[in-house]
DNA sequence: AATGAATGAGTCTTCATTCAT
DNA sequence: GATGAATGAAGACTCATTCAT
């Protein structure tokens, strides 16, 4: 597990896919993994409905029923493709909220492992700006559980900050999580539909700036 | 019915479906609109990929066959009923930022049109928050074109605004739009996935107070 | 054409596939009868789990989607033509039946129709002889239904004979109605896997022959 | 062999299952017999086209591919089951043919044998019920051969019977075969198709009593 | 213009069989 | 001999699209 990642802030200097990459490990041997990527490949080049079983298995190097060893359905591979990595994620998402102690901070790293993690890894990006809201309708269970966790993740620290008092108390926690989530989100989304010609991670700092910015208490000058 | 925001306001005085009732006009005669409201309805219901034309036809009234005297494909379809409503929606929206000139005001009668065109619509705000991106993806040719509209409207705006002091100069005025944008958009999302036991319009003030909050240059207290 | 064996018996003057012909009518049109027939024909030759429902198309003539049309699944094929066809033969067992009012006459006469109906259908015997009960047990609703209806018939005229001291009164009328039904049914087993070179209604009136004679009061000569 | 079961006639006292208990003796060491049994179970549940060779294998506590070390194909093992249990049947009954001398006592016991044998083994009987004639068409070598040694033997008893003047001789001899054995099979069939709840071998007497009822000679009274 | 029966290409999934260990 | 993971051929079924009426 990829977890010993950062005392200060030394996970942004090897930031590639942190999401997938503490996926690893064997879970269920090889070719589950294999499987799972080809899948999220295939996915993000084709979308889910359109991504053909074969094609998944092709690309992981496996025979077409071999898929069935290790999924039930096709449904249950995009499940487990964005249910492994987005709980990679969360994990990620909770030691770098443990990894500071200020509540601006634990934001500011928030946002910026959202914006690397997705930056780094473009397949996976689409996967989750695409697909994710798709099963969030179809596949339910998912984002119902794993995505109300990152939720109430931000919204703790929302909280905590307003608790200390260096958030405006006016705000409801749950608005301010939903800024602060879909800010990222979109800045995602529109960096996917753009030539990707500059650095997601670059822009952390500003979208933070945005959302910090109305909700921090103003500081008389 | 959240409508009764705002004071001398006309425009908003029929806010039900502001999308969907600008659509009408008999474009194409009666048939053209049954189907693209049909259409809404139907994936809506289970999604694009999950909608037969067979169900949009039935529930439209008309023969399955009738489907494709008025559109050439599946995909015409769903590219149509986006189009068609967010056409719409664009217009509103253009018409809300003439209809004010301060560029605070702007934003915050904009994101309350987004929410309330959204919020009073469940159908079309479930197409577009699942189905509007797989579009952009698939049936490219949209959002590149639609969508990035609002976006420039909203950038215009932001750019007044930092023209004429009132919004910080040193953000990107994109960067700007993307958490105006997504703030929105997640609302909507959250909203969506919750009971909807909420006023999705109620929120709008706190989410521009948010983003405005972020964005307004700091007048010394 | 095993038909010219009954004198003044004129309801087996037009013989030729009385079970089939009597399903004709045009019942839901041309094609759900073609398909039947199919049906049987690829059945027969192929066994139900070797038949695939494309030959069954191709031998009907239509493509392989129509087949969905008319029968929810390759099980409801198989249903339908047993349910159809053994209805029509059981229509045809009620007329014989009535045809006559002395009950030794009267199993004279369903002997005969046993045998001439599947005598002059080979297609209809074999899926008969071999599908009727496989589907007993998996598609079970059939032989439940239908089959016992024949059973009662049988019973019911055994019984008659019983009340009217022309059968024994001794034996149970259900272990008389199997062993007339069986050997019947064998007739037709060993006739089809034989190499049919002799006519089976020719063999009706042996085998009425050993179950009256096991079944009749004994006249003291 | 077990077949050293009766010397006058105690061979109906312990009647449990004297067809599989025959089939025993280690055949080619433990593992064939396993699996043989275990194919009786499952195709008797699932009929032999829903048996699942994997099923098969678990059943009988080996592995997938265990099972083709010791049979060439799925089919097979269906041959290979119903032979191995017919042949045992076969020498049961011509033991029971030799055991007496007199044609009516020898159908008799072979009515019983016959009865007795399927009746106390409900999976046996399904399998010669309903896979039997499946067979007896795709796998065709089976019946043609062992299937023809029971009735043969059958006729080989009726002809004597004849010749000795207790059986009528204007019956063909194949066409009481086919009664005794349809009466027998129709009996056992509609035994499991009931709910079983009476005795099968109990049953052998009236349909003996029939059937020798309509093939014995007159004896004027 | 409208219909809706018919089409048939396309794909997920199963499962008998193989073979490296 | 025994295993069981892997294979891949095969087929039922769906549904967007067409076209004769």
């Amino acid at each position: 597990m990829p977890n010993e990642h950062l005392k200060d802030e030394p996970a942004k200097e090897k930031p590639e896919n942190p999401i997938t990459a503490s996926a690893a490990g064997e879970k269920r041997g090889d070719k589950y993994q294999r499987i799972l990527e080809a899948a999220v490949e295939v996915i993000a080049e084709h979308g889910f409905f359109n991504a053909r079983v074969a094609d998944i298995a092709q690309r992981a190097g496996v025979a077409d029923g071999t898929i069935y060893l290790y999924f039930k359905s096709k449904d249950q591979i995009l499940m487990a493709a964005i249910s492994n990595a987005f709980g990679a994620f969360l994990e990620l998402a909770r030691a770098e909220v443990k990894s500071a102690s200020e509540p601006r901070d634990q934001l500011r790293r928030l946002a910026l492992l959202h914006l690397t993690s997705l930056g780094s890894n473009r397949n996976l990006a689409i996967v989750f700006q695409t697909e994710l809201r798709q099963s969030a309708r179809f596949l339910a269970q998912f984002s119902q559980h794993q995505l109300k966790q990152y939720f109430d993740l931000i919204r703790e620290v929302v909280r905590k900050g307003q608790d200390q008092g260096v958030f405006r108390g006016d705000l409801s926690d749950k608005i301010v999580a939903n800024c602060f989530f879909g800010s990222l989100d979109e800045m995602v989304t529109s960096w996917l539909l753009s030539e990707r010609d500059y650095s997601l991670p670059g822009a952390a700092d500003a979208v933070v700036d945005v959302i910090l910015g109305g909700v921090e208490t103003r500081r008389p000058s």
